[in-house]
DNA sequence: GTCTATAGAGCGATAGAC
DNA sequence: GTCTATCGCTCTATAGAC
């Protein structure tokens, strides 16, 4: 009977029990987000990693492979992540805790799940990787309507309007925030969050400064 | 005394009396929403204009040339279509308009100004283009503001906290819109549209469902 | 699993003829 | 103002040694 605890599959522990695959993706995120998919190259991440280009070839053989494996990791990240949140208290503590993710890696640029990054170039990204990348957006998309509509049932939200649409602008709002952050600097990043969460909750009566935003 | 109706400054009409170095801007300005800066070359425009690749340079002899120049037209359309919007009645009339010209274009893909749009390949693009966008998100986000203020003084408006933060909500939303249409289709956009409308007009009493979009 | 070396293509850009 | 021709560079990707 083998160990549950140890993955099956591929063998990992290399180069002075660094792993490299692993390694190749976490530098190819934050260049993606940074640069976009076309703005980084195998020699960016080659120099970062001291290793040579080649060697990210072994692991993904083709640019369009490591696109592929960067959108399922934000998918399955994702999708992980909202697992953790169903132990929320409330609809509005799951919608703030996702929000918060964001913030949480606004400088490092790592987020749980950028869902829109490929729209701004996304004729020009593989086949594989635009369907991915609507798959992701789709999970996104049904998890926030989903909460929503938890929210209505439990009151820990208002809004007005459909739950499809509702979910759909705080998504939008949530994506520019993140090219806004790029552009003019993480405070645009935080003024976006603080009116979200003020629209959402309810009785935002006068003296309510909603939920505080991570330092 | 000269004709008013002749801009002074550059000649132009060549090729058959088509104006080469707008055509270029046309084209560039498309790619550029589709595929993002990095994303297309001056192959891309040449084949579509059918010429060669050198002309192209004579207009713009660098690539920075071309992207600065692009993002200068945008801000310049959009401060003249801020003179043209100050007509409308209200100030929620002007917001919505400026919606509006996002979907007049949504197929065609050319926009007053998609003020986010090199935010996720900020650090990929040349410097001047940078302070270029920099400077185009300033004027959205200060007319916004202002136009917010106005809805809140002619009544025609409304929303809670902060008006530079429900700006800055706003125009992140259209440019995460812009990019879910790219990834999942118009009707994205027209949803965020819907919903902002929605939220920003006073007095959203049942049975209202808010400005229509163009077909 | 990582290396050296290199193929093959596309890129931005320039020179000079017309 | 547009062309042909070409340069030098970077990119993705592969072959084969270790």
């Amino acid at each position: 009977m083998p160990n549950p605890l140890l993955k099956s599959g591929r063998r990992r522990p290399i180069r002075g029990g660094r792993d490299t695959r692993e390694e190749i993706l976490v530098a190819a995120e934050e260049l993606l987000l940074r640069r976009g998919f076309n703005g980084f190259s195998y020699q960016h991440i080659a120099v970062r990693l001291g290793i040579r280009n080649a060697a990210i070839h072994y692991h993904f053989p083709t640019k369009e492979d490591l696109g592929v494996a960067l959108v399922r990791r934000y998918r399955l990240r994702f999708l992980a992540w909202t697992d953790e949140a169903a132990q929320c208290a409330s609809a509005f503590d799951r919608l703030v805790a996702y929000f918060q993710t964001y913030v949480d890696h606004l400088d490092g640029r790592l987020q749980i799940c950028p869902v829109g990054i490929f729209g701004a170039e996304f004729d020009a990204i593989p086949d594989r990787m635009q369907r991915e990348a609507q798959m992701m957006m789709r999970d996104v998309y049904e998890w926030m309507v989903r909460t929503l509509h938890d929210g209505l049932g439990d009151r820990s939200v208002v809004f007005s309007g459909d739950a499809h649409d509702k979910a759909m602008e705080m998504a939008a709002a949530m994506q520019g925030a993140l090219q806004f952050a790029s552009i003019a600097g993480r405070e645009r990043f935080e003024q976006v969050f603080r009116q979200i969460t003020l629209e959402l909750r309810p009785a935002s009566a006068a003296g309510d400064t909603g939920p505080a935003i991570a330092a």
